[in-house]
DNA sequence: TTGCAATACATCGGCACCGATGTATTGTCT
DNA sequence: AGACAATACATCGGTGCCGATGTATTGCAA
């Protein structure tokens, strides 16, 4: 999640460590803050492998500041991460969000869609948080009413994302030609 | 959230290690898968703090089953974590999905309330996912489709649960005699 | 002028998480 | 008879995350 995060500020323009935190901490700050002592380690891991370079750029602030840049291999691996996002990617609405919120630098119309279709087929498939053996219960079988709160809420987001990804799905379509 | 469940779960009755996995998988596995590698030590941590006892039972299944017992300083433990949640327990839809699900064991109506009640502050503060300059931007704003998808959908995730929350508030403030 | 917040980076130790792997038994399907 | 899934636990190494702490500068307010 931090690292698609880096990744996707950075495709659009060369930034240094602190402006990229403050940027992360605007996107996903108020679900999950962001520590600076994971945001380093995280750059560093990206530089060792490649996907980044740095430029120390003396002056303007306090410490020198180190502006990143995305080496090919790292905007490559971008979109290999948007194209083929993992099961927890899909999943987690928390990691999803941080994926969509990047996945316009994917392009292709038809590879978004695909994306977007994964998701769809997610909260397609019948779950729920509480079963009676292997039935899922709904929202009006449970009793308890803060069990029926994550049911109800858990419905009114899935209802308004399929929503959401059905409008959308068309107009990718139809951007590709199908 | 890891220990928050086992907690909970066992609060109703004791259960064995892989019955608690099989609870918990049920819970939130279709979000996020949990472990056994991540299960057991963090069983051995609630029982080294105390938290918990095992009794071996042998027979019936396979390999002899641990039966987890809720000590008094563990049943004390999870109402203390229920009534007085992490900021992060509150911010994050999963755990706080966690933390809905065992509320029930807090008993106390106006603690049950308090709680709800600093998930609606939470919600009630204006963030957004983007912003220009420190203004948070609306859907209306953002062009990207997936961005604005992302807005929409947070959207109404929280007029759902800001609806379920002073309905539920109000039950809980009646049951209370305020 | 003293102090504090913001800017900008970095390290370290502790710990939680996870995939891989191991052990052993029961039940079921072929 | 053999294979395989399910039951039931456990360990280990690698790694990511985080709080605490450190360093150094600029600028604003008391």
């Amino acid at each position: 999640m931090l690292e698609l995060a880096v990744l996707g500020f950075l495709y659009d323009l060369p930034l240094h460590g602190y402006e990229l935190r403050k940027r992360i901490s605007a996107l996903t700050g108020h679900i999950k803050p962001v520590a600076e002592s994971t945001l380093y380690p995280a750059i560093k891991r990206l530089e060792k492998g490649g996907l980044l370079a740095r430029e120390t750029q003396p002056g303007s602030g306090a410490a020198p500041r180190h502006v990143l840049t995305l080496t090919p291999a790292g905007r490559a691996e971008l979109r290999r991460r948007l194209a083929e996002p993992a099961e927890g990617e899909i999943s987690d609405e928390n990691r999803w969000f941080t994926l969509l919120a990047f996945l316009r630098h994917l392009e292709d119309p038809r590879a978004q869609a695909a994306v977007l279709q994964r998701r769809l087929d997610f909260l397609s498939r019948p779950t729920s948080f509480f079963y009676e053996g292997d039935r899922p219960l709904r929202a009006e079988e449970v009793e308890d009413p803060f069990r029926n709160g994550i049911l109800t809420i858990a419905r009114a987001t899935s209802r308004a994302e399929l929503a959401w990804l059905r409008r959308t799905l068309a107009s990718l379509h139809a951007a590709a030609g199908d």
